[in-house]
DNA sequence: CTGCATCCTTAATGATACTG
DNA sequence: CAGTATCATTAAGGATGCAG
């Protein structure tokens, strides 16, 4: 048998693997595989659906993405331009974790609130 | 029956809840969680587990994942000092997704290599 | 050993304007 | 509509030196 274990270990800062999780571990990467989660959508649909995100990012985060192999861009040639997004078969395997973050955070919102609050007071704010 | 639906929503910017997922999903935040998964550590201890991670850098994070209740720090009034973190309940919630997310960036670091030159050479580099 | 303070460099994000 | 380009602003990160 060989499964070989080429030892990728994101602890090692120049391990490539390193650089990989800088990379899913991050909020507008979460967000915007979420947003791709229900199934593919447009560069307006995913912008709409996370609030807030520019053009500039959002187009930045997706070409990375898509260069990761974690999303597949199609364009349209039509006018007006149309281009969808989707997660590849990798990127829905990112889906789960990713999609436990966001609710954890919102699940978990009000002890972390407390948490702060507590912690501020017992500093000196 | 009462179980609050209090509409946390990690896509809306202005929810409190996106800052708290922008905290998690982070690569230092990920590294010291999985660090401390095995249990309470020093703070020289994190630092070497997690490689090329600087005093400054942890010390911030710690500090913010105590704020939020992620951690507990315990300093012992000694000389030299001696300070130990450790997960707490709640932060021992976050293992599971984080951990999910350092072994997803191992496990599939070889498809995202490939699928990266793939894409460079699809285009200009 | 920890951690704070400071200075400096770089990366991330915002805001606009403009093109296919 | 999608995307690029530019400029300005801000936040994150690295390097040192010092102190409890």
């Amino acid at each position: 048998m060989e499964t070989e274990q080429p030892a990728w270990n994101v602890m090692l800062e120049t391990c490539p693997s390193r650089t990989s999780l800088a990379k899913i571990a991050n909020k507008w990467t979460a967000m915007i595989v979420i947003a791709l989660s229900d199934g593919p959508a447009r560069f307006g649909g995913i912008r709409q659906r996370v609030d807030g995100i520019t053009g500039k990012v959002l187009t930045s985060t997706l070409r990375d993405l898509e260069r990761d192999g974690v999303v597949v861009r199609t364009a349209y040639a039509e006018m007006p331009p149309r281009v969808e997004y989707e997660l590849t078969p990798l990127g829905q395997t990112l889906r789960a974790p990713l999609i436990a973050l966001g609710t954890w955070a919102e699940q978990h919102i009000e002890q972390v609130l407390q948490a702060r609050s507590a912690f501020d007071q017992r500093v000196g704010r």
